[in-house]
DNA sequence: GGGACGATTGAA
DNA sequence: TCAATCGTCCCA
């Protein structure tokens, strides 16, 4: 089983190759009593480097933000509004900070929404999805038509940086 | 130590 | 339209 997990090769590319690559691949998530979750993706974001003012890289290497520089394949979560996880894909090689936030998943539209219903939390931070046995993503074959956004929740990047259409949406 | 703010959501 | 709710970041 899991012969169909993505690996290295996968997320150590640039973002703007994978966030659109994950849409149609299945997230799996084991939770702590032993019930597995399968969800395809359906809607994500990129988030691109230093001089993506919406990238929280943007502004240099933090605690918070310091596992977007280490090598793709890494879960990227942190706390927004005080409520809600968010769940990151950190794609790229070490020193180079890109992440796509998962916005969506069948069955559970928004990010908030869909880490509540996974139970994604800070636990998960740095998380290696290619060897991790409670949550990873799995090629199912499928490569979903899609459109492209503006990112959401961005205004504050200015103008080029929120207008920018990096959001990946299955149509 | 203090204060402003955010890659959201659901209810009014 | 707006409150909920708190970790992170920046300034003093």
């Amino acid at each position: 089983m899991n012969q169909n997990r993505l690996k290295a090769d996968f997320y150590q590319r640039d973002v703007l190759l994978v966030a659109p690559d994950l849409l149609g691949k299945q997230l799996v998530r084991v939770l702590p009593n032993g019930i597995k979750l399968n969800h395809l993706i359906t809607e994500v974001e990129a988030y691109k480097g230093i001089d993506d003012l919406a990238c929280h890289a943007s502004k240099g290497k933090t605690e918070r933000n310091k596992v977007m520089f280490m090598q793709g394949g890494l879960v990227y979560v942190y706390l927004i509004y005080g409520m809600y996880w968010m769940l990151n894909v950190v794609t790229s090689v070490e020193g180079v900070p890109e992440a796509v936030l998962i916005r969506g998943i069948t069955d559970y539209s928004g990010p908030g929404r869909l880490t509540k219903h996974l139970q994604i939390d800070k636990s998960f931070y740095a998380e290696n999805l290619m060897e991790s046995s409670r949550i990873w993503i799995e090629d199912i074959g499928f490569s979903p038509e899609f459109t492209t956004t503006p990112r959401i929740g961005v205004d504050y990047a200015g103008s080029y940086w929120a207008n920018i259409p990096w959001r990946f949406i299955v149509e």
